[in-house]
RNA sequence: GGGCUCGUAGUCUAGCCUGGUCUAGGAUCCGAGGUUUGGGACCUUGUGACCCCGGUUCAAAUCCGGGCGAGCUCACCA
């Protein structure tokens, strides 16, 4: 008894989210954040192999549709730094830089985004018509050095697992045909892998890249209520092409600029899914980034160790003709109920116990790690693909309920202020008016308006100015 | 950058206020041996810690100053 109460208070609940997910990042062997270097963590094992699984699904759908992997240095030259001069001023100090040789000198800076490495190599690329589109990403790591709180995979000084594809196109059509289809891998990646709800808003005009048609950013609804901005898709118009002079000759011969897209993500992805998901037993892994979507542990009792492993292993070998990944518990020096609780804050989806009982009966203890139900299961009736597929689904929906109730339509300041206290995204009508945006932002401390609706508008009252407004604006507290 | 809180084994912690049997206690983890296994088994045994520098004092884990580091929070930013 006192024993369980010891055990729940190492993980804890998600009341004190920030507490939680230290100490559930940490027993899961996601990673060791004991590394002496702020805002850098080791990636453990298992947890990177969650991570490897999502990079794996990004791979093929990005390469599915035609955009092809690259790899871009990790150093870059100051001077590509420097195209974009109103950028690389804002961010000089933020920037690592390289330095070697005998005097220490610098050699170029340590890449803190894609755009300065790849866009230069794009000017040399983009000759003509023919040349074009040209459709490519990389996964890489990126570095900034943060000045204030880093939280392990949600702000980091080493960015990593990031993808970034960038595209340039001859025409702003074809450009904003790409943009589409990269909402449509992000609401996969979303709903299909992480089993949570593609949240996505429109940014306003002037909090994207000076000279950009628009973006999409997806944010994650975080059990303390904030959001977290987690993927973003720039149409970046002409505008990098004018300064990295990205440009082709078109069939007159005459130079245009191209229209560029980018669009990119990392391991703020599984950082939300664990969030989201996580109970006070651990993570609770979405069956389809699971490395281990199976466990088996065998109940062993003296003297018929032999039939149950045998048994355990038939069982294995079955499920893994199907294509599932399981894992056969095999340590002697563990109790069956140790084993429960470690792969539990592990977050594996579905467990089976086997005991001499059930060997006996021909059949397996199916236990559900989502909603902690446990059945006897005949062997020949077993089906776990379809067990896998019931606790996505159910994961999806629970997920997508919390966000849709946690976005409430407010009507005045004071209901604002009230929805954010009680962790809820407001949702107001805005006229489009920049100096209703900033003033709406301000209605409390930490407020932020982060974007508007993508789904099809009303129309009412602007919160702050009162006018004819057609579009709809959240507001919540962020990261 | 501002405000608040905090640094004791791998991890969690007791002790600190009120300095002295603290030779720093416990739990867990880890190593060895035995025994066991249907929800964190048990027994024997072993290893392991006061963030750093200075000050006060007969005496500092404890009080004071500084440094370094961490967490939370606000303003910013993916």
């Amino acid at each position: 008894m006192i024993r369980e109460e010891s055990a729940y208070e190492v993980i804890g609940d998600k009341s004190n989210f920030p507490e939680w997910y230290d100490q559930v990042l940490s027993a899961a062997g996601i990673i060791d954040m004991r590394y002496d270097m702020k805002g850098m963590v080791v990636w453990l094992p298992y947890g990177l192999s969650i991570m490897k699984f999502l990079i794996k699904r990004w791979d093929e759908l990005f390469q599915k549709n035609g955009i092809e992997e690259t790899y871009f240095p990790l150093f870059v030259p100051i001077k590509y730094c420097e195209k974009n001069e109103s950028w690389w001023n804002g961010f000089k100090d933020e920037g690592y830089k390289v330095i070697a040789g005998e005097g220490n000198e610098i050699q170029g800076a340590i890449r803190p985004t894609g755009e300065p490495a790849m866009y230069p190599m794009f000017s040399m690329w983009t000759r003509s018509r023919n040349d074009l589109p040209i459709r490519i990403y990389e996964t890489v790591s990126s570095y900034r050095y943060e000045t204030k709180q880093t939280k392990p995979l949600i702000r980091a000084r080493e960015i990593t697992h990031w993808f970034e594809i960038h595209t340039a196109h001859a025409t702003k059509e074809e450009a904003a045909n790409e943009l589409e289809l990269h909402v449509k891998f992000y609401d996969e990646i979303y709903e299909k892998m992480l089993a949570l709800p593609a949240f996505r808003v429109n940014k306003p005009i002037w909090e994207c890249f000076p000279g950009a048609v628009g973006a999409y950013e997806y944010y994650s609804y975080m059990p303390d209520g904030r959001v977290m901005e987690n993927g973003s898709a720039n149409n970046l118009g002409q505008a990098y092409a004018k300064k990295f002079d990205v440009k082709y000759a078109d069939e007159n011969g005459k130079e245009q600029y191209c229209w560029m897209i980018c669009t990119g993500n990392g391991a703020r992805f599984i950082a939300a899914a664990f969030s989201e998901h996580g109970d006070k037993k651990g993570l609770i892994l979405p069956p389809y980034i699971a490395p281990i979507q199976v466990v088996i542990v065998p109940i062993i009792f003296k003297g018929n160790e032999a039939e149950v492993y045998k048994y355990a292993e038939k069982v294995k070998t079955k499920l893994e003709s199907q294509g599932i990944r399981v894992h056969l518990d095999t340590r002697s020096n563990m109790t069956p109920g140790k084993k429960y609780f470690f792969w539990e804050v592990k977050g594996v989806p579905v467990r089976l116990e086997i005991g001499p009982k059930d060997v006996e009966k021909d059949q397996v203890v199916v236990s559900t790690r989502f909603d902690a139900k446990k059945e006897f299961v005949k062997l020949d009736k077993l089906d776990i693909t379809g067990t896998l597929s019931n606790i996505h689904n159910a994961m999806y929906a629970k997920s997508k309920k919390r966000l849709e109730e946690g976005i409430i339509f407010a009507n005045t300041n004071k209901e604002v202020v009230k929805l954010l206290d009680e962790k809820k995204i407001a949702k107001v009508y805005w006229c489009g008016n920049r100096d209703c945006y900033d003033k709406i932002s301000k209605i409390g401390e930490g407020f932020e308006a982060f974007g508007t609706s993508v789904e099809k508008k009303g129309s009412g009252k602007c919160l702050s100015c009162n006018k004819e407004a057609h579009e709809t604006l959240y507001i919540a507290k962020s990261y």
